[in-house]
DNA sequence: CTCTTTTAAATCGTGCGCAAGGTAATCGTC
DNA sequence: GACGATTACCTTGCGCACGATTTAAAAGAG
């Protein structure tokens, strides 16, 4: 009499008894998928009112954070960075011209690729950034190993999805 | 000269030196918030195809996830267990309803609580779902420990970062 | 040089996710 | 039983995400 698969202490076997072998649990709470979903959007409402300072939203902060680091990028650039589609990108990067953070322009020997380069605006928000990731790893409550280990496991996880979902495109 | 802060072995020193302490890396690939984003939206596109097969897209997977478990339920309960809001739950549970997949009708002894039920057709879906977990399982590419500690991990930040904004709301 | 293919970006439509505001039913207190 | 407060849900508006289609420029083939 089989019940739930390996590692899942969960009570399905009473409401849906007999699951074949190779199937796992169907409980919400089981599936990591909703626990990646859920932390990331409770990480985001932890944003929140910190980027309304700023005049921000999250993913437009997330633009930011790739052109601190490098300037005048291509919007393939910033695409690969994010791994974002240009549907999402370039209504997006036009909010954050519209604010005055950015300029977008064509480049002149490849009239094709549109280059992103900050305003002294955008610059400046910089020093008012500093501060965040610190406030939200308090908030997070992880300690450095866990952290660290955590942050590593979900960019290989990414890689692996990535990698599979690519092999069918 | 301080360089980075301990655990973020990034280059971040170079083009901004001289972080002062108590303040982190702001490149994005040292963020958590991005490689959740990431991977939770990587994961979303890997569920994508097998959900299209059944009609469904990833939320209104998560809610039939809900109501396989517990039928007849309150909208506020799912309200709980989705920890969505009203504004998405709402339209998403009517297009769950016009596909044919559940019922919503006004409880008789309070009008004010709207119960989601399950139809056959929604209870069929349950069959043909049972090979999901599996396979993604298997596109996660970790082994069972380390799948384990880091879904444990994402529910203690999510348990964590909830409590912190919600104690400012 | 012409024609085809490829590439970078934009556009459009649909479905979330969430804040803000609104409505009707119920509860609590008197 | 009147009435203000609370509760459960709905509606609207905005900003993502992403598939599908389109456009224009550049690269490549003959």
């Amino acid at each position: 009499m089989d019940t739930e698969a390996a590692g899942t202490p969960s009570a399905e076997a009473d409401t849906h008894p007999a699951v074949p072998d190779g199937e796992l649990s169907l409980l919400l709470d089981d599936q990591m998928c909703f626990a990646l979903y859920a932390a990331s959007r409770a990480v985001t409402s932890l944003y929140r009112p910190i980027l309304d300072e700023l005049g921000l939203t999250y993913p437009q902060y997330l633009v930011l954070l790739a052109l601190w680091e490098r300037d005048q990028v291509p919007v393939k650039e910033l695409r690969r960075a994010l791994q974002l589609d240009y549907g999402t990108l370039t209504p997006l990067l036009k909010r954050l011209e519209a604010a005055g953070l950015l300029r977008r322009e064509r480049q002149a020997d490849d009239e094709r690729t549109v280059r992103v380069g900050l305003t002294e605006q955008g610059i400046a928000l910089r020093r008012r950034a500093r501060a965040i990731p610190a406030a939200i790893g308090d908030a997070m409550g992880l300690d450095d190993e866990e952290f660290e280990r955590t942050r590593a496991t979900l960019r290989r996880l990414t890689r692996n999805v990535t990698a599979r979902t690519e092999a069918r495109g």
